[in-house]
Formats: structure tokens, C-alpha cells, sequence
DNA sequence: CGTAAAATTGACGCTAATCAAGGTCCGTGG
DNA sequence: CCACGGACCTTGATTAGCGTCAATTTTACG
């Protein structure tokens, strides 16, 4: 196979760090291209979780569903992330669901075949190692918030973080650069439309953020890292 | 270092199975040897995550301090379990702290050993792996619980997975083996004491369990599974 | 221009957090 | 042996927070 990306990129990209060029074409040359259309996915929750990619260009939502329908938004994927790499390697099935949102380029690996891979070049392992870690670092930091915070503050920190991963700087402030409706946000940080809804117009109006057409643009980060605190 | 554990038990650790007991040797002479009494730590949240540990007696709990300085609990783990794993590859400090409930005997590597053991036996780095994606899972899973069920469902839940963790069957039923607090419980289900009283006092009426001096004996498991699936 | 999806807003009621008061169990020391 | 203090647990009353429903408005897009 031969992926069409940049050296830089590749570079770039957690999973193919401190690997040498020669190797970083090897372990691509083992793996699959696959191209996923918005709305389309790369894996559901509960399917044996055989391939796990690295994601070239896109952006994925990462989202369980109960059993009563509601989904549940573990969190999104940009250029670089790593799908399928939290579980490829233990014999349970994916826990999540990764979605599409816009047109996706990634390199896909079999369960198998990146172990042999892992087995060849160990610092691809630890470099998946490294990059689960932050993972779990951040859906502990989630967690917690969820069992003591108000939602409030959650939707306030949900709001910071995803201007730490997707911030755009644009002359009034911060741009959260993807598709955001209040339906996602409610299911980032455990709650429903309504109270998000609420939340955000009422921060509108105090000018803290500036809403338009599933994009928010953040004009005082600084107020809701205080609404995010408890006081 | 010598560590006085049979070589039975050593092979049920998930970290070093498919290592054969030469290189098993290898890797544990590396180590050092760590006791920690009941109500001292392995680390605290926030230090720096230079070690990582595998616990071969004793029980121990993880839990995160909020600023407020509720806690929360995340887990336990009982022998064979790995202390660190998680985060000891990434660079980032302890996401949460290790407090030992019984006596603990432990080994410990410190983070560049451990990586330089991985490169040399890659199997190391495979098992973590699946070590850390098993944990991942799980936590997605209570992440899950504590947004879309309600308190008597999550607390129904915990004591169900308590049970599949450290149940040991007695003539009754089964009976979860660790001091369990109702703080703990309540702590690990993003509650309250005064809920979690509630309902055990009320699960105990009902015979669905029975509770005394920190202990609880689950009765009739499946009214428990009822009760934690939305109605 | 019309339809559907997304968002808003108010009203209502339930869930769960909080507060207060008291109880039980246990080890320690008089 | 019994009294005392502390940790842990229980229970009721109160209230704040939040989920839910209904009605309406706004926006996207064919």
C-alpha cells in the first residue's frame, strides 16, 4: 500500500514516533488503506475488534449507545489519533462506536498482524502504550467530573477541552473547528438538549461565547475556566 | 531480587504470561521488591510516574481527589494487578492515587527500565497492552453508567462488579471480600453516604442482600441485574 | 417557498444532594 | 465491667438541581 501523506504528517503522528523512516514505510506498507464517508464507520461497539487504524485525515466521533438508545460521547479523533488501539489487543470487543464526520483517510492493521509488528519493532508498542495512557488519563478526568460536578460546570470544561484539541484563533477568540450541535454536547458531558441549550444561550448573552450554525466560538475562555471550578 | 511467590501465581499475572520462566526471572530480578502497609501509598495523584508496579499480595485502592477533596474511586485491585501501567509510559504525572487496604507486597520497575525491558521482550509491552485495554474498558463502561442511569442502577451495578472481582461464595450466597464502606461505595458510584445507606437498608429488607461490619453478602444476585437495566 | 431538523424557552415534577439528629458498634481506659 | 469517644451508619425533612414535556421559533436545504 502506499499512502499519499506527507512525511511530516507521519512524523507527527504518535502511534510512528522515534521510528526510523525505513521502518515507519515497512509497518505502512503492512496496512490497508480505508476511506470512510461522513455519516459512515469504521467499527460499532460490540463487533470483534480485529483492525485497529491510525487516522490520517478526518475527524471520528468516538460514542457508545445503552441499551435504552441514548448515546454517550466518549470523544473525538483528529489527524494522528489511533482507533481501535485501546482494545486490538486484548480479545474483547470494540466498547465504542467510531463515526465518521467528514471524509476519512486512515491505515487499517489486522489484530495479528500489528502484534507481529509490535513483536518486530517494540517501539511501536510502546508508542501505543503512550498514547492509551493519555486516553485513559483524560476519560478518568471525564469520569470524575461526571460524579462530582454539576452540569454547569461540566458543559463549561467539556467546552475548554474541546478547545484545547480543535481551538482555531480567530480575531474574536477561539473557534471550536468542528460541527458541534447542543445534542453532541449533551451527550459529552451526561445530560440532555434542554440544559445545554439553557447553559449556552445564557452564556451568549453574557458574551462569554458567541454561537452560529453548529460552530461555537469562545470570546472569554477565562470565564468558563472560573464556571468550571467550583466556586 | 529474590521474590517468594510460587511460580503458580506468577504465571496468572497477566503481565508476564507467554514469557517463559527464564525471561520471567530476567525481568524480576530487574525489579525491586515494595511492601506497603494498610493506609500507606504506592503514589500519589499528581507525582511524577516514575514507577510502575505489579502487585503480588494484598488488595489496593486507586482513587482521584477533586480540589473540593471528595474522592473518587476508580477501582481496586487484588494480586497480579498492575500499579501505573497505565500512565508509566506516557510522560504525564499519576492520574490518580494507589492506597494499600491490606498489607501489600509488590515489585517495581522504574519507567526507563521498564521500557528498555519491553524492547527486549516486546511480549512485556503486548501484555500491558491488553492489561490497559481491559481497565479502558471498563471505565468507559462505568463513564457510561454515571451518564445516562440513575443512582440506584450505578450503585445495583457496582456491587455487581464488586461481586465478579473479589466474590467468594459462602452458604448463603456470595459475599464481596474487601471492607466496603457505604462512603466507598458511594465514592465509587459518583453519589452520596446518605443514598447508598438507603438503599442497602433497603435491599437488605428485601432480602436481596445483607450487610454487616463493612461487608456485604449479595442474596439474590439476578434482582440486583434487574435492577441495574433500565426498567 | 416549504419541510424537516435543530434549538429555544417556560412550566412542572421527580431525583438526589444536603442538613440535622440520633443510633450502633467497637476499642480504650477508668 | 461499664463508661466514654470516635467511626460508621441510619433515617426523616427540606430543597436545589435537573430531567422531562409541550409549545414555539429558528435554521438548513431541497
Amino acid at each position: 500500500m502506499r499512502i499519499t501523506v506527507d512525511e511530516e504528517s507521519l512524523a507527527r503522528c504518535a502511534l510512528l514516533k522515534e521510528i526510523s523512516p525505513a521502518e515507519r514505510q515497512t509497518i505502512l506498507a503492512t496496512g490497508q488503506e480505508r476511506r470512510v464517508m461522513p455519516g459512515e464507520y469504521f467499527f460499532h461497539q460490540g463487533e470483534a475488534s480485529d483492525w485497529l487504524y491510525i487516522l490520517l485525515a478526518g475527524q471520528v466521533k468516538l460514542a457508545q449507545v445503552t441499551e435504552a438508545g441514548n448515546q454517550v460521547v466518549i470523544g473525538y479523533l483528529g489527524p494522528g489519533g489511533g482507533l481501535g488501539i485501546v482494545v486490538a489487543l486484548s480479545n474483547i470487543p470494540y466498547p465504542l462506536s467510531a463515526e465518521a464526520m467528514e471524509p476519512c483517510l486512515a491505515v487499517g492493521w489486522e489484530r495479528e498482524e500489528m502484534k507481529a509488528l509490535m513483536r518486530r519493532y517494540p517501539q511501536l508498542a510502546l508508542n501505543s502504550l503512550g498514547m492509551v495512557g493519555e486516553r485513559f488519563a483524560e476519560l478518568q478526568e471525564r469520569f470524575r467530573d461526571l460524579a462530582t460536578r454539576r452540569v454547569e460546570q461540566r458543559v463549561a470544561r467539556a467546552l475548554l477541552r474541546l478547545v484545547r484539541q480543535f481551538g482555531k484563533r480567530v480575531p474574536q477568540g477561539v473557534l471550536i473547528d468542528i460541527p458541534l450541535s447542543r445534542q453532541s454536547l449533551a451527550e459529552m458531558t451526561g445530560t440532555n438538549i434542554y440544559q445545554v441549550s439553557r447553559m449556552v444561550s445564557r452564556w451568549e448573552k453574557e458574551g462569554v461565547l458567541q454561537s452560529d450554525h453548529q460552530r461555537i466560538t469562545i470570546l472569554k475562555a477565562h470565564e468558563l475556566v472560573i464556571l468550571g471550578e467550583d466556586l
